[in-house]
DNA sequence: CGCCGAGTTGAACTGAATCAAGAAACGTGG
DNA sequence: CCACGTTTCTTGATTCAGTTCAACTCGGCG
């Protein structure tokens, strides 16, 4: 619960009110490793923020597994799109390690939104920088070959390259496993 | 000024104080066509609102001047992640036709959304159609291929492939003029 | 043990980029 | 209004990053 607010703090600041009443709707909630916390297809009605362990968005296109997104401990997991626009989206989410949540219903945070002016300026600022990541994975995938994402990743996230099973990561590089083992196995 | 309000009004409604202070510091701007309301790597201050016209948002990749995107008429032109983070970014803004847009300055809108929750809460929707669209546009350059993009261009914005010069539209869909050029050769 | 999924390795294939000329369209000044 | 140079578009030949298909290895684990 106080990771959450640590977190959140870097975007703005929040009275005891607004606080109090986020506080209120936050569920937390411990999945062990490979629970579905969202079915694919379906609307994504929470939003988790990832206390400990680790998550990946995902789905399926044309019989074949994708990693969308991986979540770690300090950032959010869900379908943002279904989340935001209230319809289904392909994507759905699970766990990959034993993990601890904090659970934000759509809902809630929407009457939250209304209610209180400090949560929809924090709403405002965690989509806007969910939207600058967005832009920074589109230019690489863009312009970056597989080879410089994937060195990207190691850079940024090292401890993914472990965590994360390299079917899972490299369909999140946008590349197959076996380029991807390739990659690896040059140097 | 009204095309604006009808394009937000998609979005929420605006009680009339919000709806005055907004109009207060809107300003509606001529601009013939290849006017630079951006330079590229500078921090883009100002988000335009297409009323008439055309404009791009671009900038260069080794030397290769890049189309990132397009806006016509009744859609929003800037360096969404310069504006919205107020750090200067390679993307660039100009016209491709003579337009009359609505600038919007980054400093009013942040202190109209801290003095007005209804402000506030429309910049919050239009950022999450923002990410929705970009997600959009992420899954196509991940799994569409050339011509199913440009497919899906002329299927949805016809007039841009007869208002936008094919090199522009070919960076615009991730391709090579040469590419596109063949894609509309065959058929 | 032997199976099974995950990862590696190899060979052939492919979509698109690159390099290289031409052809067409365009606008600017004489 | 035409001629010329520039930019824009097309076409062809070659190359390349990454995919696909297929076989093989390895590390559990029932």
């Amino acid at each position: 619960m106080p990771e959450f607010f640590d977190a959140i703090s870097r975007f703005t600041a929040l009275g005891p009110e607004s606080r109090a009443a986020l506080e209120a709707v936050l569920e937390t909630r411990d999945a062990p490793r490979g629970t579905m916390l969202v079915r694919p297809g379906s609307v994504c009605p929470t939003i988790y923020f990832v206390e400990k362990g680790l998550t990946r968005t995902f789905y399926y296109k044309d019989d074949r597994d994708i990693t969308d997104w991986i979540s770690t401990e300090g950032s959010f997991a869900g379908s943002m799109v279904s989340f935001l626009s209230g319809y289904p989206d392909r994507r759905g989410v699970e766990t990959l390690e034993d993990s601890t949540l904090q659970a934000l219903q759509r809902e809630d945070l929407q009457r939250l939104c209304a209610s209180h002016h400090e949560v929809e300026r924090l709403a405002r600022l965690l989509v806007e920088s969910g939207l600058i990541q967005m832009q920074q994975r589109f230019d690489d995938l863009h312009f970056a070959t597989a080879a410089e994402r994937y060195g990207k990743l190691v850079q940024e996230q090292p401890d993914l390259i472990r965590r994360v099973p390299l079917g899972m990561l490299a369909s999140y590089l946008g590349i197959t496993p076996e380029t991807l083992s390739r990659i690896r196995g040059r140097r």
